[in-house]
DNA sequence: ATCCTGACTGTTC
DNA sequence: AGAACAGCCAGGA
């Protein structure tokens, strides 16, 4: 893991983001969401919001990283590339028990994670 | 190696 | 509140 460090630095580096990134969304509790930029911020990559994007998309079919837990900055679903997808997500969190608002919004302030523990609202 | 695209965001209009 | 912009990084052509 840390025995390349210069030629394969970009590689590397990519690989280790993906995997800080999947260990922080993983972190998010039920019932709760992040957004992109939060779960960037948390895995040591401040302002690297596409970059979580990317790696959702890169996550395997069938795996156990709640990525749907993670919605934009506007507590929606992000438009994706196959459309259909976003209503997989928001059946996912409904049966979470997230509520959404009138346009597909989520109230962040409501089901928000803060990062750490779960905020009584 | 260069160019284009994309599950984003904060700022400015 | 919605639209335009620019910044960031990885991967495929």
């Amino acid at each position: 893991m840390r025995k390349l460090r210069s030629t394969r630095r970009t590689v590397n580096a990519g690989a280790a983001s993906y995997r800080r990134i999947y260990a922080v969304v993983r972190r998010i509790p039920r019932g709760r969401v992040a957004s992109y930029g939060q779960v960037a911020r948390l895995a040591g990559l401040p302002g690297h919001a596409r970059q979580v994007g990317y790696a959702m998309y890169a996550l395997p079919a069938g795996t156990k990283v709640p990525w749907h837990r993670v919605v934009n900055a506007a507590g929606a679903v992000s438009r994706r590339r196959v459309p259909g997808a976003e209503l997989t997500q928001r059946m996912l969190l409904e049966r979470e028990g997230v509520r959404f608002g009138a346009r597909g919004r989520i109230p962040l302030d409501r089901y928000g994670w803060n990062g750490r523990a779960i905020a009584a609202r």
